[in-house]
DNA sequence: TTATATGCAAATGATTTGCGTAGTC
DNA sequence: GACTACGCAAATCATTTGCATATAA
């Protein structure tokens, strides 16, 4: 698996190995389909390509800083910004989307590794 | 002015009535320049197009759902997600990123307008 | 004159769309 | 036969890049 968050390009690969004949543009007209069904979830996160989750029970996200790769965060919940700063300004504020970024494990601890390997 | 957080296209049509001869390929050099020298900042915001901020000074943001117009949010303040959140799971939590989204006041007034003229 | 910035056009990368065809009811 | 989904290629949109020239140090 390439990771649970597959771009567009990654899906189209994937289900090319059993659909050896299909488009990208079929790719892409289906992940909008199944958009606008809820059936799967487009995100809007950084990077140039959108990311796709199979994962429609609303949860944030976090991606790593060295490798991009997204993960889900289930235990932060949906309604972490306190209610209070959501009544500031003069704005109907519907909700908001937060991105998280890190060091996934695999990255945090390569990166311990090259430290121990500069000393 | 257009508004604050204009794209690239936004100041490539303004700066162009000083500059006419200025390329929009121009603008987008300079951009990132001002970026890396931390000038400006370029907000990875929903949307297709980049939008860049003349106000350094971290803040959040705001986008209207209704006509797309970004606010900046200087009443949040920036650590707003408590800090028991940001130790949970296995990744090393660098930061995250908000973008708030609601209706600004001139289209919730509209909005109000067009109930009032629907009943 | 040497380095840096620019205009211009072409290239790139992600995504969308038009169109003719194949498969389905 | 009518509808829908599809393959394919071309179009689109934002952004980047190569290159020859202009400008500045």
């Amino acid at each position: 698996m390439i990771n649970s968050h597959p771009t567009a390009a990654e899906l189209y690969q994937i289900v090319r190995k059993r659909l050896p004949k299909i488009s990208l543009g079929t790719v892409y007209r289906n992940l909008e389909l199944l958009t606008q069904n809820r059936t799967i979830r487009k995100l809007e996160i950084g990077g140039s390509e959108a990311r796709f989750d199979g994962v429609i029970k609303p949860h944030h996200h976090i991606r790593c800083i060295a490798c991009g790769v997204i993960s889900d965060l289930f235990d932060v919940p949906q309604d972490v910004v306190p209610q209070q700063y959501l009544s500031l300004g003069d704005y109907d504020v519907r909700g908001y989307r937060i991105e998280f970024y890190g060091l996934c494990p695999l990255c945090k601890s390569k990166q311990a590794t090259e430290e121990i390997n500069n000393t």
